[in-house]
RNA sequence: CGGGGCGUAGCGCAGUUUGGUUAGCGCGCUUGGUUCGGGACCAAGAGGUCGCCGGUUCGAAUCCGGCCGCCCCGACCA
């Protein structure tokens, strides 16, 4: 490609709107445009780079197996009601209504529909396993898209599913799917780490996501260093610290005037905020539980919902004192009359703790938790803090921010139950197909790419995933432009990825323009090289540059690009 | 959904508090000339229903009411 012919839009200010780097960068690098909220153009050079990333998605793909289709994204009702995702979804899903007002989704992912192919099509043992993919625009109605193209309304996503006839064939496809995301997200040029995840509202037992490192990220990882174990904090298990001796001995009530919230009744009282135990009331359906956490702990919602096994939701204030007839600060579990009581497993054999005493202006301190209390059950209900202790090898954890970019799934028979998608096992029995799903965001390789590499003068990609391999820029067009000419053609017969700058511009315009949309080689020709026979090459990530033979630059640059391939696809 | 901010030329902004007649600035764009190793210079130009609707007023970018859109924080989320 000539740079003079090609559509390029690059910005020298930062678009408002914009706050993180990618979104920042992507903008000015005329890479996309935004359209609506969460609704992305991909323009010539953004959509270059998603194509390079569905190349390396599909060949992965492919190499284990798997088999490409296409999809509809106008979906039918009636799929989603058998699932019961009709209505599970919520106002996350785009729901329209065709002429004749019949109900219809934009999909938000493809379980449903895959299940139904399998269901009419696959009968017996025989035809199994499988594995299918598609790579296409999904829909979700994000309550807040954000982070210019990270958080989006309308994306484009690889998924895949599996089909076997048992759960140690879904371990296989697990597996390999595993195995192919490791070498896509190798080949992207990403850091990355594989942890462990919830399942979530998708059903299912394991499940594990691919995260990139970063700041821009929406979730949140506890690490640890020393032995490798990581898992979102949705799931994340440490040991906190001990609960210290406690000052009360005796249980009784004490008068704490207008002392409610956990730092309130720790300096009052003057003991470790440990020692308090906070009563949380969380509604599930229409009952109120009471839900107990250590005063320094965090609740964590994701493990409360599958301790319940449901949606739980904080109740308001305004609720509690309806039901309790006390302001949520004093709420104890001694006396209440909640539906049930659920403790942290960080409060088992809790002695001399203070809670909230259910009446104003009043806590009890020195209450053994197993013998004063009534709790129906202690589960795993709190977040990892930074510094609690892993649970492998003793060594703290840290708490880190990252971008999702993968996730995959056994999911069981949550789907082939609910929807009916059985075989023919060899005895002669109907069995469920047990299913699997895996997902990539296509785009968040790209924006958490640019998260990743980027720097004050613009993108740095990695080469594998660059919109180009190479620039040929130029320091005077009307001075070298014959040359330039040369090793272009050279080049583009060589097989290597370049564009001509041969635009007649001031060459500082040229290099920022180059720097700011990240490609990893930039050739420059320049008059004064030239008479000794040179080409200068400079390398976008280090900002390092040496000299080559100008005879035998194509077949140089050629391997220059062919080593950075390597190792770029080489880091983790 | 709660909180905050913004909407004026393609982009970034000033002007709005205190209403006033041709609505400015920088970048970009067009034409001509000069320049050419780090976002060049000179000259001449083009470009705006001031987000939308309504109201107040002799007069509205500016005041009032309503609506729409976008961003950020939080809540939510496979």
């Amino acid at each position: 490609m000539k740079w003079s012919k090609a559509f390029i839009p690059t910005l020298k200010e930062d678009p408002k709107e914009a706050e993180s780097a990618s979104h920042k960068l992507l903008l000015r690098g005329g890479f996309v445009r935004q359209h609506q909220s969460g609704v992305y153009i991909f323009l010539p050079l953004g959509w270059k780079i998603m194509l390079k990333i569905i190349n390396i998605v599909r060949e992965e793909m492919n190499r284990i197996g798997a088999q490409e289709m296409l999809l509809p994204s106008l979906t039918a009702s009636e799929l989603w009601e058998e699932s019961g995702r009709w209505e599970s979804f919520g106002s996350d899903m785009f729901r329209l209504k065709d002429r004749k007002d019949k109900d219809m989704a934009l999909a938000p992912t493809h379980e449903e529909i895959m299940a139904d192919i399998a269901r009419n099509s696959i009968r017996s043992y025989r035809d199994l396993p499988q594995i299918w993919y598609q790579i296409q625009t999904k829909f979700r109605d994000e309550p807040r898209p954000r982070s210019g193209i990270l958080r989006v309304r309308e994306f484009i996503m690889k998924d895949s599913y599996s089909f076997d006839t048992s759960w140690e064939g879904l371990d296989e496809s697990y597996e390999k799917h595993r195995e192919a995301y490791i070498r896509i997200f190798k080949r992207s040029g990403l850091r990355f780490r594989v942890v462990r995840a919830s399942s979530g509202l998708m059903g299912g037992s394991a499940s594990e996501e691919f995260m990139v490192p970063s700041p821009a990220g929406e979730d949140v990882l506890a690490v640890c260093d020393n032995c490798g174990y990581a898992a979102n904090l949705e799931v994340a298990k440490g040991i906190p610290d001990p609960i210290p001796e406690s000052p009360f001995k005796k249980r009784e009530k004490v008068h704490t005037p207008d002392v409610k919230s956990v730092e309130e009744v720790s300096a009052f009282l003057k003991v470790s905020p440990s020692l308090i135990v906070k009563s949380l009331v969380y509604m599930v359906g229409d009952d109120p539980y009471l839900v107990l956490i250590r005063g320094d702990h965090d609740v964590n919602e994701a493990k409360l919902s599958s301790a319940f096994g449901g949606e739980v939701r904080l109740a308001e204030p305004g609720e509690v004192m309806d039901l309790f007839g006390v302001q949520v600060g004093f709420v104890g579990p001694i006396g209440i009359k909640a539906k049930g009581i659920i403790a942290d497993l960080a409060l088992k054999g809790g002695r001399g703790m203070v809670v909230g005493a259910n009446e104003e202006d009043h806590h009890i301190v020195g209450v053994n938790l197993e013998e004063d209390i009534e709790i129906s059950r202690f589960e795993d209900i709190r977040s990892v803090k930074e510094g609690d202790k892993c649970e492998n090898c003793g060594s703290p954890l840290r708490i880190e921010k990252a971008i999702e970019v993968g996730h995959i799934f056994k999911l069981g028979t949550r789907y082939s139950e609910s929807m009916g998608v059985y075989y023919t096992a060899q005895d002669g029995s109907r069995k469920p197909i047990i299913m699997g799903s895996y997902g990539i965001g296509i785009g968040r390789i790209m924006a958490a790419a640019c998260e990743i590499y980027h720097d004050e003068k613009g993108i740095s990609w990695p080469i594998n995933i660059a919109p180009y391999e190479v620039v040929l820029l130029e320091i005077d067009h009307r001075k070298t432009g014959d040359r330039a000419g040369e090793l272009y053609e050279d080049l583009l017969k060589r097989g290597v990825d370049v564009i001509w700058d041969d635009r007649d511009a001031g060459a500082g315009f040229k290099f920022k323009d180059a720097e700011l949309i990240g490609i990893p080689i930039i050739a420059v020709i320049s008059e004064r090289k030239l008479k000794e026979g040179k080409l200068e090459i400079q390398f976008r990530r280090d900002g390092q540059s040496m000299d080559v033979n100008f005879d035998e630059a194509g077949a140089a640059i050629a391997e220059i690009v062919r080593e950075l391939k390597e190792k770029d696809a080489g880091r983790t």
